[in-house]
DNA sequence: GGTAGTGTATCGTACATGGTACACAATTGT
DNA sequence: ACAATTGTGTACCATGTACGATACACTACC
């Protein structure tokens, strides 16, 4: 269902396309999982790693931690955190958000960015 | 550390107070769990329960299911779904309204949901 | 043609999650 | 007084999570 495995073999088989330290063996053993883990994760043969080990391997493939963590259907604990110190503040503004448009909320973004408003 | 169990006895202590159909064990019959299950969950001797059965709580005990889940240490499952949807955007607008002031959150909710700007 | 490196199959496992079932003692209602 | 109701202690359990260990077959290379 969720493309998790694939996406990450698809990047880092191009990674490996010019540097073969991107293995699967080596990437495992950088991410510091065995190779049979990793090896069913992208296979779709295992459920997606922890949020620790997929950050961990997001950055080994030079990938937004925050996307790959949402292929793995999850949400950053940090995230997490930011929301439940004011549930309904959040809550209230993210389901407002859910369905404007991408420039909508980027607009926002950079409204409370700059501040000057 | 987290006072879940405590408030919601409170809660429902408070409501017993002028209405006995909220006695431990019929709260627990109506949400759909065993009493033995609630008594451990409100002296804090089982974590918080699943999210289905937090929000069956809070609804039943007439508080905000997103307080409760945060309480939990849970953030609703149908937010981070938004949120998995479009992740760099949200990630994004979340981490920059972490120190801003409740006034300020508010604010852009307001400019959101009214939507003239 | 050995050996070094590649991916994978199979099995096991320690711990967390989300509860149920039952018996019991104390309190309350009538 | 006694029946009902209350909260709780103890034991148990099924499923899910997040991996590790080992052995194997294939290819690449020199």
């Amino acid at each position: 269902m969720s493309h998790f495995g694939t996406t990450v073999r698809r990047k880092r088989e191009a990674l490996r396309a010019d540097d073969r330290r991107f293995s699967l063996r080596q990437v495992a053993h950088r991410i510091g999982v065995e190779p049979a883990y990793l090896s069913k994760i992208e296979r779709g043969a295992a459920a997606p790693p922890s949020e620790a080990t997929t950050v961990r391997l997001a950055r080994e493939l030079d990938e937004d931690p925050d996307v790959f963590l949402a292929l793995a259907g999850k949400v950053s604990s940090d995230l997490q955190e930011i929301i439940r110190k004011r549930p309904r503040l959040f809550a209230q503004l993210i389901r407002e958000l859910k369905e404007a448009p991408d420039e909508a909320v980027f607009r926002v973004v950079r409204v409370v960015r700059d501040g000057d408003w």
